[in-house]
DNA sequence: TTGTACGCGTTATCAA
DNA sequence: TTGATAACGCGTACAA
């Protein structure tokens, strides 16, 4: 059979390309019985030889790709690329007939100082998410500054052209939650490392600002531990003679491990101990709802790729940063 | 500035297009001194251009895409498409200069009969990896099986062209693991629901031959519930006075939960209750290590790349099924 | 409304 | 090696 392409379907109806193609992308406007007969033929004619239209050859034509690329960082831990982030990003690129290309870049890969990945090394894309990644490359930043693509950050604080979630808002309402709940003693604690995220900083000062303003005294902590040692570090500093009343976790990553120390050690949740935590979702990994300010990530996806969608529109044009808020989820353990 | 495409940097250093693409892709052959200069000043002017080669160009005149699409559930839970596999998938493309495309497919739309994603009603790639999703819509399955586009399916079974963990091997593992550690009254246990995913039965099965060819009694059990009572339902099925030693889960959405409920019951994990399970990753969320058979979704995701490549070249051919075995990491819970 | 002709940027062919 | 020229498949201005 010859190939599904809208020069063949043409020959084979005797009309021309040019009609097919009109037929084909619903621009025909004739609706004369015979008219409509025969675009009902070509029609069929098409999903019969199985065409598919070509979208290289679509974007080779329209000087668009119709298409966006994300970068995120291959190692686990750094760099938050969730489900449903990329639910936010994948749906609004589908109202907007577009898809999306993902490119993951090892870390080895960011240490190289003149390393492109090939998604810039290539023209394949009208836009890119960057999603955070600890050290970016020299060269890629100067390729992305040049502004030889349309770029916006995600997760990344930057003076424009970024999306984030309010982490200090987040670390805010997690505490006056805590605080509304009766808890005074309220502690802060992050375990382990996170490699220079903005968000370490800004929960930690969301949570400090809250405790200040209701008259208790902050107290915010960074147990030191691997990913393997977390519940035994936590429950060593559980142990000591201070132990608040309730803590405000930096993630689920924290909190889930601060959980399970505390019923190893027989205190109760939330009775002894109440935990909040900030995470993209509701961690339920537990088999229960943990108290969460959760982040919208899914809404941040959906703002970035209009911000995209913007800056493609007016390259060069810079945008105010998106700042998107977090919501309480009260939960189980407060 | 002129555009920076081949024709362009040919006509400003007065040679012809042919000329810069040989120069530009390497394949240049000559070593004269004066030519290698040419060739120098001839990439310097791309780099100061900014030329990067239009993909969707190259596309249409090669007559493939160079890039894989896979398709994966939009819905959490359902369809495991998880950074392991993910990174497996884009290391393995990587090395064959292709990327990927990401696609998701909304519960909603697999309801509607004839809904096609983008991905299917049009030309975008050479290939496809359908990730496993609950039930795909029959145009879906026709436009796959009239092989309009070759495609693997991952962590599906299937007769042919697919690839999964052997999910038999990791729950036997599992078991006979728990076996030699000296528990004898060891069960299965699921909490929640699944949908119909093959390694449901799977891994029990693989559990019910191990403890039969130890001369054990099986004892599978499904625990309903949601995704927030989890504990507490588990807390409830602990409580049964023929309460196991050990216990393999279905997964981390299990086993943690149970590691919890065992701890609010005072129960001592491992000396009251051994627990292991099967994952992607050993679960860390608990800020231990959970004793687990892990699943190599990324040696999944290569292999089923690398069976993509081979459909890609010999469409039509059916390849036998790869089955990837899981890998026993004893951890802190048994 | 319909068809012709050309452009998009790249790769590939074939003489010179 | 080099350069002219023709594909690749689709979109579109323009003329019929």
């Amino acid at each position: 059979m010859a190939d599904a392409i809208v020069e063949n379907i043409a020959s084979q109806m005797g009309v021309s390309a040019r009609t097919v193609q009109r037929i084909l992308s619903g621009e025909l406007k004739d609706k004369r019985p015979t008219i409509l007969e025969r675009a009902g033929r070509i029609r069929k004619l098409a999903a019969a030889m199985n065409y598919r239209p070509n979208m290289a050859a679509r974007a080779v034509a329209r000087g668009r790709f119709g298409c966006v690329s994300l970068i995120r960082p291959a190692s686990a831990g750094r760099g938050h690329y969730s489900r449903e982030l990329s639910n936010g990003i994948e749906e609004e690129l589908a109202l907007h007939d577009m898809y999306l290309t993902v490119h993951r870049l090892p870390d080895e890969q960011l240490q190289q100082p003149g390393f492109l990945p090939s998604v810039l090394r290539t023209a394949m894309s009208d836009g890119l998410l960057l999603n955070w990644v600890p050290a970016i490359s020299a060269a890629m930043r100067q390729v992305i500054e040049r502004e030889i693509i349309p770029t916006v950050w995600v997760n990344t604080k930057m003076p424009a052209d970024c999306a984030y979630p309010d982490d200090e808002q987040a670390g805010r309402l997690a505490t006056t939650h805590l605080i509304e709940r009766g808890y005074r003693r309220i502690a802060y604690v992050l375990a382990g490392d996170l490699g220079g995220h903005h968000s370490e900083a800004d929960r930690r000062q969301g949570y400090g600002a809250a405790m200040r303003e209701a008259g208790l005294a902050p107290r915010a902590e960074q147990v030191r531990c691997g990913t393997e040692d977390r519940c035994a570090a936590l429950r060593q500093w559980l142990e000591r003679s201070d132990r608040p009343e309730a803590v405000v976790t930096y993630s689920s990553a924290t909190g889930q491990p601060l959980m399970v120390a505390a019923l190893l050690l027989g205190l109760r949740v939330p009775q002894d101990l109440a935990i909040a935590t900030i995470e993209d979702r509701v961690p339920r990994d537990l088999g229960l709802a943990m108290t969460t300010v959760r982040l919208e990530v899914a809404e941040m996806g959906r703002q970035a790729v209009r911000m995209l969608i913007q800056k493609i529109k007016e390259p060069g044009k810079q945008l105010a940063p998106i700042i998107v808020p977090g919501v309480l989820e009260a939960g189980q353990t407060s």
